[in-house]
DNA sequence: GTTAATCCATACTAAATTTATATAGATTGT
DNA sequence: ACAATCTATATAAATTTAGTATGGATTAAC
């Protein structure tokens, strides 16, 4: 039960642009060697960033990626939903009919209230609460 | 971010166990019928709960499986840690040299967090909250 | 207008993981 | 003795993931 590497690497992104959202536009380039992240495979994550509204970007030389949202209105859990192909812990959660057993499965039940539970702390949990270097467990 | 089938098979089994516990042992034919999973499978899926003291077995004729625990003291939690390879939602929560940002890495403490009142969640869902039909989302 | 730097989209592949099945054997109550 | 059960390892098919490759389209600076 991990999260995809597409996921942890949205987050990473995400913090990046908001830390150096002063800075005007942010190259690939930039991000890929502060995140060491090949510059293909970060084309290829920011796609569903930019669709999902969360950056824009400026085009052609001095171009780059900007966050489109204030980094307290982007959370974790988009982040997740975004880049996970299934977002609920198990596919019987929000596909009863992929399961036989779902009708009267109590364990279903359980996996789902366990995802919502993990969601609400996702989506409690902001860029801006990661981008400074003070993120503690109380909050 | 999905779960393994043997979790979700694992957790069904202790359920099923827990509804059958006055029958005497369970064989694992019985339980490959009413789960609709494979005896062979399920032999393979049992042996990691026998070792983890959750189940025992009678051997020979007449022999079977029962619940080593009162169904209140199993919890998915517990069924989880034993099944998915990987507990947390990423690697770098348990060990953080197996990434090299680890050390100021924001978003590394976040997913800890998340991962943290997940398991707080499943740790406080039992199998008895799941064998009676009457599992609610409030408790 | 040219050009260099950027962003965009799809196809593909190699590796890892998952989900089982198959085979063979050990144990034990009747 | 033996039939029914549990145990263990090996293997294979399918799926998923992670990442690369290829080729292009756009655009601002000069």
């Amino acid at each position: 039960m991990k999260l995809s590497t597409r996921s942890r690497y949205g987050a990473r992104i995400l913090v990046d642009l908001a830390r150096h959202k002063d800075q005007g536009p942010i190259q690939i380039g930039e991000i890929s060697k502060r995140q060491d992240i090949s510059v293909k495979y970060l084309e290829q994550l920011i796609r569903p960033l930019k669709k999902a509204k969360l950056v824009t970007s400026v085009r052609g030389p001095k171009g780059g990626h900007l966050l489109a949202e204030r980094p307290e209105n982007i959370s974790l859990g988009q982040v997740v939903r975004l880049f996970e192909g299934q977002s609920d812990l198990v596919e019987c959660v929000s596909f009863p009919e992929k399961c036989p057993m779902s009708d009267d499965c109590q364990v279903r039940l359980a996996w789902r209230d366990a995802t919502e539970v993990l969601y609400e702390k996702l989506d409690a949990t902001t860029i801006s609460d990661l981008m400074n270097g003070n993120y503690s467990e109380n909050e």
